[in-house]
RNA sequence: GACCCGUUGGUCAAGUGGUUAAGACACCGCCCUUUCACGGCGGUAACAUGAGUUCAAAUCUCGUACGGGUCACCA
């Protein structure tokens, strides 16, 4: 028998923008498909008028592509399952509406939302689950019209809900948990398949959708545990095969242990946030992979290619994957260094003018500057815009000392090698990295001092810092003026210290 | 409250009855570099808990504790 083809499908509402979890869904929908070279395909879910953001389905499409991760069919792209919004698939829906009407398997329901509140809320009083009960119950066929009759004419606009069959169980197999069930009667009721406004609810309209765009696979969040069954329910109702379903752990703070709130503002959740610090497409496509998803072997540095030619399901993880920004960092290094460094100009350049440490208008001098710039701190940028930090001693006046600075050249050679050494670069003929470590080999000679009592004070006196880059390099990029400045100035600071 | 699910080092995370219980991040040490960083090597450190099944349990069963998810005319 000839395997069947994988579609599977990522189904974003234009709600904002591009959120950590939803690009995970993303992406490993996008690992699946590429790896069973199956088909990706991209819907929008905008059944609810009232959270459509502007510019959302857009913004989520760019996001996604930044990321790297594309699809068959689509809004953009079209395909022969479309149209592939669901605020266009209206009478799509509404013809099985009707269909389930006919049969009797669906109805209309007045019961008005403050009703239904007050019922829960009595309900959850009594230590109950919340849950609609059958407004008809022993009612006749003729009741039953004559009450609906009598809503009508008070005005009141119905709902359509569906009957959920008593005493079934709804289970499946689980692509990541495992065995799951739910017994009927704790489904929460008949629920509403079709709104007042007359658009269908998400668990209608997503299994109208998946069945329709003969979807295979079914790779979403937890949160979408409890939904099932009732999509299942449709799914029965309509004499439909269901596909299969896999639930990814949901993602976790590492401090606080709850899930990934967007108003959890100690953690950046939005891929446009990590993209406007300089993290890299690639690196974050590796990070998010590692979310709840583990590789097989030791390595976690990954290509694209590679992720798609080893993703398996089996291997996703049946408990919550932590966010753990540390580690994100650390992998975004790895890219970073082996990054392209035109690619980094780019980007850490860009960060400079917005934190205003560079001028919009540059020159190519200066462009040249912050090349070199980059370069000799590439290999210890976890980001690129980190650099408007770990560089700021080059874009200070006169950079203030720590605390262990200062104890650093407090130390007893510090001052002789200061002073040896400040004469010892300005008698250099040209001012340059590799001058500057022959102005350093000289300062050792007639000091005496080696190793780190000798480039410590050295580095912190023409620096104004314990931490940098090769310090050569350092001194060639911060210019002579500059360096001799900070110089005088750490002199001077001794002095007052009385040494 | 009900229903579903989870619990391995400081943090993540492999592991599906017999392992010296991987690896990564962080941390510490050593090496490299006459500094800083990068890199290399090494180290500390874990199966939530109580019963049960079994010759044998991190792995299977049940209870307890803790954590999470869901209970909409949102998706």
């Amino acid at each position: 028998m000839a395997k069947q083809k994988i579609r599977v499908r990522y189904a974003p509402s234009p709600t904002g923008h591009l959120h950590i979890g939803n690009a995970r869904t993303a992406l490993f929908n996008y690992l699946f498909a590429r790896h069973n070279k199956g088909t990706m395909v991209l819907r929008i879910e905008d059944t609810d008028q009232k959270r459509n953001v502007e510019g959302g389905s857009k913004s989520q499409m760019e996001n996604l592509h930044w990321l790297g991760i594309d699809w068959d069919e689509g809004p953009d792209k079209g395909g022969d399952f479309g149209p592939y919004r669901q605020s266009e698939r209206k009478d799509i829906y509404n013809k099985y509406i009707q269909q389930l009407i006919d049969e009797g398997k669906a109805y209309y329901s007045y019961k008005t939302e403050e009703e239904l509140e007050a019922q829960r809320e009595e309900q959850r009083a009594m230590g109950i689950a919340p849950h609609y009960t059958y407004e008809y119950e022993g009612m006749t066929a003729d009741e039953i019209k004559e009450a609906q009759a009598a809503a009508e004419a008070k005005g009141l606009k119905p709902v359509v809900r569906i009957h959920i069959p008593e005493n079934r169980t709804y289970a499946w197999e689980d692509m990541v948990k495992g065995k799951v069930s739910f017994e009927s009667d704790t489904i929460g009721g008949d629920f509403v398949i079709q709104k007042r406004d007359g658009m269908p609810t998400y668990n209608f309209a997503v299994v109208i959708d998946d069945h329709l765009m003969e979807i295979t696979h079914v790779l979403r969040g937890d949160d979408h545990v409890a939904n099932t069954p009732k999509q299942l329910v449709v799914y029965e109702a309509l004499g439909w095969e269901p596909p299969k379903f896999g639930h990814m752990t949901l993602i976790i703070n590492s401090e606080t242990g709850k899930k990934l709130s967007k108003r959890d503002e100690s953690v950046l959740q939005f891929i446009e946030q990590y993209r406007d610090l300089g993290y890299l497409p690639d690196a974050m496509f590796n990070f998010i992979t590692l979310l709840g998803w583990s590789p097989v072997g030791e390595s976690e540095i990954f290509s694209q290619r590679e992720l798609i030619k080893s993703f398996d399901p089996k291997r996703l993880s049946k408990s919550p994957a932590a966010f753990d920004q540390k580690k994100l960092e650390w992998i975004n290094n790895q890219y970073v260094k082996k990054a392209d460094r035109d690619l980094l100009l780019d980007l850490a350049l860009n960060n400079l003018q917005e934190a205003g440490l560079v001028d919009k208008e540059i020159s190519p001098e200066k462009m040249e500057w912050v090349r070199q710039l980059v370069n000799i701190y590439a290999v210890q940028m976890s980001y690129t815009k980190q650099i408007v930090d770990i560089a700021k001693i080059f874009f200070e006046e006169a950079p203030e000392l720590s605390d262990a600075e200062i104890e650093e050249i407090k130390k007893d050679d510090a001052r002789p090698v200061i002073e040896e050494f400040k004469k010892q670069l300005n008698a250099v003929p040209r001012f340059t990295a590799v001058q500057a470590m022959n102005a350093i080999q000289a300062t050792r000679r007639e000091t005496g001092v080696k190793g780190r009592k000798l480039f410590m004070p050295i580095r912190i006196a023409a620096t104004r810092s314990m931490v940098g880059p090769g310090i050569g390099e350092a001194i060639e990029l911060m210019g002579k003026e500059k360096v001799n400045k900070h110089i005088d100035l750490t002199l001077k600071q001794l002095s007052d210290l009385g040494l």
